[in-house]
DNA sequence: TGGGTTTATCTGGTCTAACCAGATAGCGCG
DNA sequence: CGCGCTATCTGGTTAGACCAGATAAACCCA
């Protein structure tokens, strides 16, 4: 029982919203946590420290603990997809364009200064992606990997951990997305495009490959929201 | 005495580093925190829960608390700004290189999407620099607002808090740069011909305008970290 | 019945005092 | 000198208590 468990943030995450949606952004008390989950007080105040810091909650002395309804953040985003806490359309796009911006950029820079190791690296996770469609199944992870390669070869790292919490918040939706057999297939044969411009060295090339693929991404989360919205234009407030 | 001092964690983060430089990234116990600052071990705890979760320390069961070395996220980056501590060169540089990236694309986006409210917040802005010039006095804050008021205008919630994190851990740096008033004034010429674009919606030009306007700032902290590297070869380990 | 006041309860903020067990270092023995 | 034992230290975790302001329920008066 070392430490408080690793998901226990999750979880607590999306004990919380569950009860604020129900009672005006209004979480249970610290006391009603600590029963709730077993722990003591202070493990739970600990926990709501963090969520604080991640502008997640909000502590009201002597009031209550309250839900941020705004989160916007890098890390808390993706501490919401862990709790399985849907994320608001407006997230979502705002979370894909952002994606967009920062890999471009980094398609170009990866292509200056990507390192043999970069290369190999690239390589390999191509090989396994291949092995994976040869198999008849969905890239997913690979996918993800692959980009944050290219992202780590840009040689910044504060570049890379940024998006590393990217991909850390739409994991899921990139199951989902990865689910159809043909878009996993479109998905690497452009990649291997991108790993050939890499190479190259081609730093426009890599770019506008970049841009492309991505731009796919983009239009597909773009129309699936619009068709969300459609059909329920009830938008559940979702921190 | 309502709550933890909103600037304790600057002051633990200050006091955590100056004791771990000493003793080999081992901080001070709990125990002797709590002591030090004169606050119980919870109060410890709650702090070293949000540093931990920032990745700034680790928390080895039974042994200690370690300063981690390689500190790269934008909150900590924040965080060690408040707190005094200078970062590394390369921190530095990687930083510089992700504001320009983030700011080019902020006022391409923000060129096709401000609305009348953003312009006029950014044209205020402009008159108080103006105001400011003609005292005297540098730019500095007024800089760190218009270039924050352009991303706003992109209406990407995500984009703007990310960009936040930027200027607080840049903040102490820009005040050093804005120190000679010739600098101030050459900004303030640029952000007004950048306004123009944006007014203009020209997002070809923004994009441009933009781009050189931070490359200068790009090329002054390189000259100026090389400058250092050359005087002093021992960089300090600085998380 | 309506409105203002009193009161009892709840809540976060904070502290003290423990216990546990593994990590650690110091000591002593061989 | 090196090995092993032991006392100490450390984080992890809990329980219980007190404070004072926020909150809402109960109450009372007009």
């Amino acid at each position: 029982m070392n430490k408080i468990d690793t998901d226990f943030l999750p979880t607590l995450v999306a004990h919380i919203v569950a009860h604020a949606r129900a009672h005006g952004d209004k979480a249970p008390s610290e006391r009603e946590l600590a029963e709730h989950f077993a722990v003591s007080r202070g493990q739970v105040r600990e926990s709501l420290s963090i969520l604080e810091s991640m502008q997640i909650i909000e502590r009201r002395a002597k009031s209550g603990i309250y839900l941020k309804p705004d989160v916007a953040g890098l890390d808390s985003m993706a501490l919401f997809a862990r709790a399985g806490v849907p994320l608001l359309p407006r997230q979502i796009f705002e979370a894909v364009e952002l994606r967009k911006i920062h890999e471009i950029k980094a398609a170009e820079l990866a292509a200056l200064r990507a390192t043999d190791d970069n290369h190999s690296r690239l390589r390999d996770i191509l090989d396994q992606s291949a092995a994976q469609l040869a198999k008849g199944e969905g890239l997913f992870r690979l996918d993800g990997a692959f980009h944050l390669e290219i992202v780590r070869a840009t040689q910044n790292e504060m570049f890379f951990k940024m998006c590393q919490s990217f991909y850390a918040a739409a994991e899921q939706r990139h199951a989902v997305y990865f689910r159809k057999p043909e878009r996993s297939a479109k998905s690497h044969s452009e990649h291997l495009q991108i790993f050939d411009a890499l190479i190259a060295r081609d730093a426009i090339l890599a770019q506008a490959l970049m841009n492309s693929h991505l731009g796919g991404a983009q239009s597909y989360w773009t129309e699936l929201l619009d068709e969300q919205k459609a059909a329920n234009p009830l938008i559940p407030p979702v921190g």
